[in-house]
DNA sequence: GTCTATATTTTGATAGAC
DNA sequence: GTCTATCAAAATATAGAC
């Protein structure tokens, strides 16, 4: 078959940005295609079922990329304390230390197909899962390790979104360096020992 | 002059939701017409510059609200606990308890006029320094506030995302709770006397 | 102030040559 | 696998009657 004129892997890296930046409705063909290098035509080669094909494309990339560099380290075998810092590094990395928003909030606005949103809150339960795993090592309770992993979840798309409306990666970075010290403290409400 | 159909603030309002759900670039004309009960070239009428002068309107129908009920309230002679009180209740109403996203993170996204997006992150500006208020009177040191401030936004903004996300509202709700302890609680980092 | 009708551009999507 | 050309639908926006 013809050569490709572009990796798939990077044709979804180009997609991906373009949906983070302007969410699902204002991700026009032209905007994709002009970030991919591709003819919009071509866009609809790789991706039979379009737009809708594109989010599903980048969200399965988005989780398998989860799951190999942060997930898989939050349930190793290491300190905690290391593998929250896999974590936060990863992260600060595919943020761009907090100058680019994140995929699963974009796509909380406007008209994504249905699957992609259940794909994207799936992906977001078991991000919380691990946490609670590395909570839990943490020395804290099975029920408060469960709040702390949400909270942590919360931080960083708070982060995202108040660096993003700020101008200003700040917050995010004040989001990271505050997680030791959050998994690390004691709750009165949650005594873990 | 011939009668208004529908009343400017309620035809603000229904944009302002359709903008909320939407985002910028996902509100279409037509939806917007239909959530206010007007025709599209009506809402031509009371906004000449269109979906930019739309987005402008909500943006300070919002700014106008926030310094009314919230930051009013947040300078105001109360105490601390009392003042948070009075802004968790606004913002448990005004986000529907969590089943609604910030206006602000809708406008992070897409082809938002840039002037609207200026409008937006003075109002996030505004309502930090509001907190850091609020936060001094707690008895935090003038730097720590300033951080304190910071996280409530954070994680405001955070647990909206999360609720949508998540398609429950408890990860909101927790993050209003937990507020007053976050405000009391002395920073070792930071120490207030 | 609201409406119907219409103009124009952009969008998502397809057909078919190479 | 990529491209040019094209389509139909939907988008933003305007004109003018009432």
């Amino acid at each position: 078959m013809r050569p490709s004129k572009v990796k798939n892997n990077e044709a979804i890296a180009a997609i991906r940005d373009v949906f983070r930046e302007q969410g699902f409705d204002g991700a026009s063909l032209t905007l994709l295609a002009e970030a991919t290098g591709l003819q919009r035509a071509s866009l609809y080669h790789r991706f039979p079922d379009g737009k809708d094909g594109m989010a599903m494309a980048v969200i399965d990339n988005v989780a398998d990329y989860l799951e190999r560099e942060v997930f898989a380290s939050l349930e190793s075998g290491g300190t905690w304390q290391d593998r929250l810092g896999v974590m936060c590094e990863q992260l600060d990395a595919y943020y761009n230390g907090g100058q680019t928003l994140c995929l699963l909030s974009a796509f909380s606005f406007g008209s994504v197909p249905e699957q992609v949103r259940l794909k994207a809150r799936r992906m977001i339960g078991r991000w919380q899962d691990c946490l609670v795993v590395l909570a839990v090592d943490a020395g804290q309770s099975e029920a408060h390790a469960q709040i702390l992993a949400e909270q942590i979840l919360v931080e960083i798309q708070g982060g995202l979104i108040l660096a993003t409306l700020m101008n200003n990666i700040a917050p995010f970075q004040r989001v990271l360096n505050r997680l030791p010290k959050l998994l690390s403290e004691t709750s009165e409400h949650n005594p873990s020992g």
